[in-house]
DNA sequence: TGCTTTCTTGATTGATTTAGTATTGAATGC
DNA sequence: GCATTCAATACTAAATCAATCAAGAAAGCA
């Protein structure tokens, strides 16, 4: 039902699979800003000695200063990090790097996780037919959750991801293409 | 190593967890568009005696029609739906239900899948300490592939989800705030 | 007290994207 | 020929992303 093998005898069904460039959205996507934030924490993780100084962290790496220093203040309200002012100043990480976890950076400079169309999954009210669509989000939502919920930033540090990410980054097709 | 207590003995650490509303990027975020695509596609899935009018299925889920006139346009430059123009016109699937994943959508609608700052996982390029990070990325979009490449548009119709979808949201915390 | 180094804050920018709308045109069936 | 339906393109207003700029405040040192 609802699927026609070829509609009026579709005679001329190319594949037209042109599908350019152009940029568009992704449903899962890191932001330049997140990933510098992941970065940064990762810097101030493995630092010998903190408080490590922001242009440090800027050249180690590659992150434009000024926009380096937004997300260290972004992460400063938040609670993850901590500074110092003066000539000694710098940042350097508010809890213990075992007790940041990815998920944890990632709310902090995307806000919530997952949304569709702004809304949390939780918070849909579909009706009718696509009622059963708003379980399938959430359960998206649940197995990103598995990954950041999961690595911190010893972990990072540290070279060795849990197993259940290493496993799923050695899943057939996990490296191709799409 | 890189976590200080308490820098300068940090006497007003308070929590300032802020982080007022504003909106932001959200690291999954399927957008109007895609959620409509989607929905369109359950319409049509589930349609009686196609080719369903694009004003029907606007109507029945309540999506702006020309919107809709774009997206479905799309669906079928991508080869996932078929047209009829005229007076007995209309949409319809252009394979079996069974055959057409949420994540054959997503990617006509919203491009790749996940993207790193707009790079796709595999083509990321970290160096020295990060570089852990790039495994990471790629089990994260490997993680939502086992929702969006299970969950097909016979699935939604039907309102019965596959096993693994269905575990994941009936985990502890799925349904929770973030 | 100055002076330098460093973080702090908020405003501003330009390019791009989102979520739509409008217009004109082409095919189909009666 | 005419109503109905899809098709293609181009436009727009608002928001967001990735940065940059500027002015200031705190800490340490001479």
């Amino acid at each position: 039902m609802g699927y026609v093998p070829a509609i009026a005898a579709g005679r001329r069904g190319r594949a037209a699979l042109s599908r350019c460039l152009g940029s568009e959205s992704h449903v899962m996507r890191v932001s330049a800003k997140a990933d510098y934030a992941v970065r940064a924490a990762i810097e101030l993780a493995a630092a010998p000695d903190p408080p490590v100084k922001r242009d440090q962290i800027a050249e180690a790496q590659a992150i434009p200063v000024k926009f380096l220093e937004n997300i260290l203040g972004e992460m400063k309200h938040a609670g993850l990090v901590q500074s110092q002012r003066g000539a000694e100043g710098g940042y350097a990480l508010a809890r213990d790097p075992t007790e940041i976890t990815l998920a944890d950076i990632l709310r902090v400079t995307d806000g919530m996780l997952a949304s569709v169309h702004d809304i949390r999954p939780q918070d849909l009210r579909y009706e009718g037919l696509s009622e059963p669509l708003q379980t399938v989000w959430v359960a998206l939502r649940a197995s990103m959750r598995t990954v950041l919920e999961e690595v911190t930033l010893a972990d990072l540090v540290a070279g060795r991801l849990p197993r259940e990410v290493k496993d799923l980054a050695a899943s057939p097709d996990a490296w191709n293409s799409q």
